[in-house]
DNA sequence: GGAACTCGCCAC
DNA sequence: AAACGTGGCGAGTTCC
């Protein structure tokens, strides 16, 4: 893809400029790696993975499988995988590739309730974080020091991408692969880490655009929970807990919400959630099973409220949907506006003063103005951060950037000052300067022990 | 033996 | 009417 940058404003310009040198910056200062224990890991994983391989190897599946090939399946062939399950076993694919042929990605696996694959998911698991992110840290390495790349011309949407290594997709959900990597990246000795990140940054720059009106309530009122109140009708809860009900909240959010505000409709989120979070059985949820929630589990819970399918399911979130929309008319109103704006001239504009041509279809078209203009926030904070940092010599650094989010390894003696004016450029000096922030702004921050890897979060 | 492709999977 | 955005990267596969 070739990427044209096409700044239409001197500010514009400007913070392109000043963005790659504060950037450069952070690659240079690079970020500390342990690496006599990303070597001992991979020496771990690598047993664990050959102890699950012989496990594999001895069941009846893979015996099977092994039966009915020339020469000896490879494990880790998903097109070998793929041809014995569907085309030897003939089992039925719950899903397909971009190319047709059946998935066997964990999802498709899972589905066909082969205990057998369980195995080839834990390998498949520990090979990621041994060959993606161990491997190459220890390879991109330099007196101890990892210095991705962070680059602001090669992504459609004005975001940024890091390679070599990529620093912006290190495990973080998944316990076991995210302590695994990150207990590979330290602090200089003394220091501690610093993230500071936007607290829902693209929904914030969404009513930028859109000024629906449910959306800026939702945003200056800070006891309101959009993914709480959503989760809540979604799953029928009286009396929503956010604490007790994280994980519904969770699955509001990144089963309905986002789906749909990126142009997602009914039909695949009600699949998804079910798929994800509930456990079903010829289209019904399995009583007595699957994931607990205060009321009990959530299966019983959707049965007694009258929903014990994943049809009823479906109807369900269609409503729901319906409802979200008449809620957000501002916003279904700004998608309408901006697609005919970009057929009538052909272009976009974003809020920060950069130029989107080219062909595009709607969903791009909605998409990224608000990705673009939103990690320009973080980086004029990043380029503000970087300059005080200089002019104040301070021995805190700042060592990577992750689309709304900054991190830093951080001198403890100079934590509180840095927090004052992390805070005071991310919330105050950023809106002063671009007056089409009219919203308010926050950041959380995550502090990590003193000489206490990227693994052990603090509070 | 390398380029270009597919697939799966990590992040936001 | 149809239906989720942006990347990087490793392994396997196919093509030349």
């Amino acid at each position: 893809m070739i990427m044209t940058i096409n700044p239409k404003t001197q500010q514009a310009y400007d913070l392109m400029h000043r963005g790659i040198l504060a950037l450069a910056r952070a690659e240079q200062q690079g970020i500390r790696v342990d690496v006599d224990y990303a070597e001992r890991k991979k020496v771990h994983l690598t047993r664990k993975i050959e102890y699950l391989e012989r496990k594999f190897r001895d069941t009846k599946f893979y015996r099977h499988w092994e039966h009915t090939t020339k020469s000896k399946p490879n494990i880790n062939s998903n097109f070998q995988l793929a041809a014995f399950l569907y085309g030897v076993k003939k089992l039925e694919p719950i899903a397909f590739t971009t190319s047709g042929k059946g998935s066997t990605d964990e999802e498709a696996l899972n589905q066909l309730n082969i205990p057998e694959l369980n195995d080839l998911l834990e390998i498949r698991k520990l090979k990621k974080v041994r060959d993606t992110y161990l491997d190459a840290f220890i390879r991109e390495q330099v007196n101890g020091y990892v210095h991705p790349s962070f680059n602001l011309h090669l992504v459609r949407t004005y975001r940024s991408s890091s390679d070599r290594p990529n620093f912006q997709n290190i495990p973080k959900r998944d316990k076991e692969a995210m302590q695994a990597v990150r207990k590979a990246l330290y602090p200089r000795p003394g220091h501690q880490l610093l993230e500071v990140d936007y607290s829902g940054l693209e929904v914030r720059i969404l009513a930028c655009y859109s000024k629906d009106s449910t959306m800026m309530r939702y945003i200056n009122n800070a006891g309101a929970d959009m993914h709480a109140d959503i989760a809540e009708q979604i799953f029928l809860i009286e009396n929503f807990d956010k604490i007790g009900h994280e994980t519904l909240r969770d699955a509001a959010k990144n089963g309905f919400v986002f789906p749909e505000f990126y142009g997602d409709y009914y039909k695949n989120c009600a699949a998804g959630l079910a798929c994800k979070w509930g456990q079903l059985s010829q289209g019904k949820w399995k009583p007595g099973q699957g994931i607990k929630i205060p009321e009990g589990y959530l299966s019983d819970h959707l049965i007694a409220q009258g929903i014990p399918s994943l049809l009823k399911f479906t109807n369900h979130i269609k409503d729901i949907e319906e409802d979200f929309w008449n809620r957000f008319q501002g916003h279904a109103d700004w998608i309408d506006r901006w697609w005919e704006t970009y057929k009538k001239y052909g272009y976009i504009d974003l809020l920060t003063g950069f130029r989107c041509s080219g062909i595009m279809i709607r969903k791009h078209v909605i998409n990224y103005p608000i990705q673009g203009a939103a990690f320009h926030c973080l980086l004029w904070a990043l380029i503000e951060i970087d300059r005080i940092m200089q002019t104040e010599k301070w021995d805190t650094k700042i060592i990577g950037q992750i689309h709304d989010s900054i991190i830093l390894d951080t001198n403890p003696g100079e934590l509180s000052h840095v927090m004052k004016v992390i805070k005071q450029i991310t919330c105050i000096d950023l809106p002063k300067a671009w007056p089409w922030i009219i919203v308010p702004l926050d950041v959380d921050a995550d502090i990590y022990p003193v000489d206490g890897s990227w693994a052990e979060k603090e509070k």
